[in-house]
DNA sequence: CTGAAAGCGCTTACAG
DNA sequence: CTGAAAGCGCTTACAG
């Protein structure tokens, strides 16, 4: 029932608490006669140690907050996979994950770093320039962050290699012929936050990448929704008649690209290509033809963070920055250019 | 920096460290000067009190623990809207949301119970006959489901009202002149649980309803890809061709179902009018035209969820089992009766 | 109204 | 290798 005490394992098992400890912890090297007993009382009593009394005697809880905007941005799909995975994580090392849904502006993130309550922090959802880090950083608690500021340097993190990952996706576009590449990013609309990440670092690798390859481009935004999706498109390519390939790195707007393809009277993938960046392998089932895409490693992420962190913790490490690329998920609305 | 104890802040203030306890807990009375001497001793050095000490001294962590199955059952947008209510609620009540991803089965579930790291349990994806159930009501772990079991008497629970979501769908086809309706559930896939009670439930109150309506129907399913609910769609319009109208609980091939219905030679919404059942908003500014939706209180099923359990945890008090409908998103799916 | 003191269940120098 | 005891920072009868 949860109520059996070192104590009680002690006692039955004839030696001082002390000891049970030692054994627990392995701590200090114990008889194996004396450390069979407390095991065998242990399981007898179905002993678990307490969390908060250990909590206050080393000093530390063993948990981690995980600090995300609760209403600036809509949380998609790849969150949860990365909840479930940076909890699973914690859990493998003993620690626990702790929701930490505060407002962008870091309103309420001191009074949590004062109670005690947590180790450290994994934050989510970083914007280049992150009133969170700046109070993270003064009130000198651990962090690791899933994404990154502006300037990083010297924090610890996990994020995605955008950078490889637009190459991916270009490279698969450069084999198949296609020489005239569009980008769709996001714009305007509720959920896109200033300074974000992931659009800005999308939009670096891709004018440098195809500079560099010596493709033809052009980059637009859009607010994220199908319709907004569908009417840039159309109006894309009525003016880029060319464009036979479109990366899309907007969610909400992806399906409507889809539909804005084929009411520009074109074919997926026949005319024209698409492949979605970022997103989660959910959205590629939910299309016909199943779209191509390079999938958020949110689980990953999730991992990292938490290895990053914990590693931190424990031993004081401080991991290099981690980038992983999206991973490839092969759809149905690709093709060679036509 | 969180090391303010409460010791300094009675030294500070000139008081026992019992009395700064009453202020900050309101436990006793306490003259108002000594109050206010405390209360700025308080705020001088940022005190917090800390959670670990309080945990161990009051034996009740103030963590509630949000158990869900990790693998079993992908969770989608509206699991995160949830769980930010979750989380949110929690904090108000001065708890904290502790994410607990298990295997359906039950496994670990125990431990967690045993270690005392949590005052109680919120359980999510509720099945029919839910093994986790049996583990918490036996280890005598006060809990609060997210659904309910086939017999959830006794127990404390908030969940959708599927009658009252069908029947609100029933109420907008009929007011349209819809006679004949279609219902696409789930069917095997990797997703579908054996049991699933939201299924069950939405058939149950689907046949009961259009019973008593007097209207036509038809009931289907099919795997959670867009491909599936497109061919499903296809087929049920060319063996019911008077169908007029769809309800679809199954988010995966909501969209393949209106490229179904197109592929048909129909028109969505001038020949047919589709009702996306028990899913999150997004998908309905993923699709075009926009869904219209019954859309998951996953908001409110969150709130409510914490405040039964805790209200439980604190006074004991077993609130009534809370059922709330899914909210109608207008969309333009919907049209009147060809 | 206020305080001294025991107790919550662990960990960990320190002594033997 | 093992144990007595102090201490982690609170809460709460109990006494005054």
């Amino acid at each position: 029932m949860g109520v059996t005490t070192m104590q009680d394992v002690a006692d039955r098992a004839g030696v001082s608490i002390a000891t049970v400890s030692y054994v627990v912890n392995g701590t200090k090297a114990v008889t194996p006669a004396t450390r069979a007993k407390i095991e065998a009382a242990m399981a007898d009593l179905n002993f678990q140690r307490n969390r908060a009394a250990r909590a206050l005697a080393i000093r530390r809880t063993q948990n981690l907050a995980l600090v995300y905007p609760a209403l600036e941005r809509r949380l998609g799909a790849t969150s949860v996979e990365f909840l479930t995975s940076a909890a699973t994580a914690a859990n493998r090392s003993d620690y626990h994950l702790t929701l930490w849904p505060v407002s962008n502006d870091a309103v309420g993130l001191k009074d949590l770093l004062s109670a005690g309550l947590v180790d450290g922090v994994l934050l989510m959802e970083v914007l280049l320039d992150d009133p969170r880090v700046t109070t993270l950083r003064d009130a000198g608690t651990p962090f690791a962050m899933i994404g990154r500021t502006a300037d990083p340097s010297g924090e610890l993190y996990a994020d995605i290699d955008f950078d490889a990952t637009v190459s991916a996706a270009l490279d698969r576009l450069e084999s198949l012929g296609h020489r005239y590449v569009a980008l769709i990013g996001e714009r305007g609309g509720t959920g896109a936050l200033p300074g974000y990440g992931p659009q800005v670092r999308t939009d670096e690798a891709f004018a440098r990448l195809v500079a560099e390859r010596g493709l033809r481009s052009v980059t637009v935004g859009c607010e994220q929704t199908a319709s907004a999706g569908s009417d840039i498109t159309q109006q894309l390519l009525a003016e880029h008649p060319e464009v036979t390939a479109i990366l899309v790195r907007n969610e909400q707007a992806t399906l409507g690209v889809m539909v804005g393809v084929r009411q520009a009277g074109l074919r997926v993938p026949d005319d024209v290509s698409v492949i979605a960046l970022g997103t989660t392998g959910d959205i590629s089932t939910m299309s016909s033809p199943a779209l191509t895409m390079m999938q958020s490693p949110g689980e990953e992420l999730g991992r990292l963070g938490v290895e990053i962190l914990v590693d931190y913790l424990e031993s004081g490490t401080r991991t290099p920055p981690q980038l992983v690329p999206c991973t490839f998920l092969p759809g149905a609305s690709v093709a060679p250019a036509r």
